[in-house]
DNA sequence: AAAAAAAATACAATCGATTGTAATTTGAAA
DNA sequence: TTTCAAATTACAATCGATTGTATTTTTTTT
């Protein structure tokens, strides 16, 4: 079952296979009379553009690369969902890879989206990604890269779009202290991301803004994964040392928690209070439900390709200045934190 | 900054592009001296093999397309990760596009994947999906083809990965009736989807087999959505028909109708008893637990994966004989059906 | 040392579309 | 009718890697 090529539309029509491939481009140099001759040609033979042949000539592949940790999870596939919008309105196709977290993930994957010559690349780094030189390498490659939401702070300059996780961190920790509470925790994701950082800076800050002071102790890092919050919380409370709040990094964490206290019989959010981060869809369902802050995944993931895709057309035009785009986050509050004062 | 080819990796050796190729391939045509001072001069030039090339000249993309009605919905995005693991082990790039439930934007993604010359296709059709002309149409291609969960009884010779609906939906009701259910609902989804015909048959059977007679005014159609399921237990409450278990095609609606009931104070399971279907991650947390039944999303990617795959290389060398593989789900028993008999 | 066999390498066409340049056709002006 | 510009179309090289065939080099055999 061989394809037809603008060769066998050449040959059946007795002229050229550069008119013809002018014709299907509605070049200005085909007349009228031949473009309608090759349409009609194309379709009979159910002709369509083999676009390997046509992006190896136009050094062009019309395709984004894009590197998340893991497809499943929630946000990040909001977030494709918004690349996967952008591309496709513009042209793109998009090629999808998990890195798992793992370094050497990501490093063959980005091999393989340069040899793919992907027009671009958006990334979303792994936990264990410290040093980027497969991304710097990228770009000495001139190849256009974006990240989003986690990003490398070892390459100053680049494109990000980032969720404004100090604010989002800062407007959780005091929603809680103006709901009454007098000793938060917080729930923290790996310190290797930035991202992490910021949103315990946020608490931080919080809490000595209102002349709270900050414990160490009170801090529970992990991955946050549901039942690391089920654990923290079990720690907590083993230690009784009143804690009546608690800002959880993301969602799955604070629902863990908050499973937990109901096992033991503590009420949520009269004996504690909770916050999460998000929105994922589990804090709306959790009993109660779950004050969270919503980060707009599918707005990031939107925003990122584009500022990708101008990125690629702008290629080369100007010695590249790089932006970094923060959504501020919205707090979305419910059950889980409206305590009476 | 211009990409490394052969041609300069032959020309600074002094040798021709043709053995540079055979030395990079490992061609036992070439002597090991020749491969080491190519695979040096290689890395040393930053060679990065332009797989467009490669690609055009070997008739082969290496590329899988995958189409899913939206790729945020848990399950979708569960699959995609078992696709992309089978893809990624074997080599394979996958390119994702969701239809968003749209036959137009499905006709579209089928003509690009042709044109971008992918080794095979992944899909799950849209509701709007009835007439499959687009898929006949790469089947004429000789392009493989394997449908996941959501087929198009309209082909019936094809490669299909599904979920064994029937049993599902029949263990599911019989374990509500053995739990001492009398009457018992049913959310189904949009009957253009074979699978939740296959849900509503279930259901339906299982009813029968313990002589309990099928009412169709039990049965809600909708799109399920978490607020459809919350509407249509408002509507069944109303007709205060004495329901005492709802078996829902999938979990958001299970989940929305549990809502309801907690406002309208009524009790589950005591009251009425609840499975779903998919194991979401929703199910785990909404109170009380959901019993449901799970699909296994992952595998189910992945089997559709490699069975693309076998049929990418056993291509042309038989008259294909069409596999239909189906999953056997499970029951996982959770709280919202522990009715006291 | 010459002949034959084997190993290594070079040449050249190919995949299918694009595009600059050259050649031809058309139509208008002279 | 001739002339010249404009409109069409044809020719040929190119993108970068692959591969069958031809040629050269090396090794083995006699």
């Amino acid at each position: 079952m061989k394809k037809t090529t603008i060769y066998e539309i050449a040959k059946s029509l007795g002229i050229d296979s550069s008119t013809v491939s002018r014709a299907l481009n509605d070049s200005p140099r085909v007349s009228k009379k031949t473009k309608v001759k090759v349409l009609d040609k194309a379709k009979e033979l159910g002709y369509s553009a083999n676009l390997l042949a046509s992006n190896l000539r136009n050094k062009k592949s019309n395709t984004i690369g894009v590197v998340v940790p893991r497809i499943s999870r929630y946000f990040f596939s909001t977030t494709i969902a918004g690349i996967e919008e952008a591309a496709f309105s513009h042209g793109y196709n998009v090629i999808i890879s998990q890195s798992l977290e793992q370094l050497e993930r990501e490093k063959k994957i980005i091999d393989n989206f340069v040899s793919n010559r992907v027009d671009g690349v958006l990334i979303s780094i792994s936990w264990e990604t410290q040093e980027c030189d497969h991304l710097k390498k990228l770009q000495n490659l001139n190849m256009p890269l974006v990240f989003f939401d986690r990003h490398c702070s070892d390459i100053p300059n680049s494109n990000k779009v980032l969720t404004g996780d100090f604010q989002g961190a800062y407007q959780a920790t005091e929603h809680l202290i103006k709901k009454g509470c007098k000793k938060i925790a917080h729930f923290s994701g790996p310190q290797t991301l930035e991202l992490y950082k910021n949103r315990l800076k946020g608490y931080k800050l919080a809490l000595e803004d209102n002349n709270m002071k900050f414990d160490p102790i009170l801090v529970h890092e992990s991955s946050l994964l549901k039942n690391f919050g089920y654990d923290s919380m079990k720690i907590l409370m083993k230690n009784n040392n009143g804690i009546d709040g608690v800002f959880s990094a993301n969602d799955a964490a604070a629902v863990g928690a908050i499973k937990f206290l109901t096992t033991i019989g503590k009420k949520v959010p009269e004996d504690i209070a909770f916050v999460g981060f998000s929105n994922d869809p589990l804090s709306e369902v959790v009993e109660p439900s779950l004050t969270t802050v919503d980060q707009f995944g599918f707005e990031m993931g939107k925003k990122a390709c584009e500022l990708l895709i101008e990125n690629i057309n702008s290629k080369n035009l100007k010695p590249q200045e790089f932006k970094t785009i923060e959504l501020q986050p919205t707090l979305i509050e419910r059950l889980s934190s409206q305590k009476q004062r």
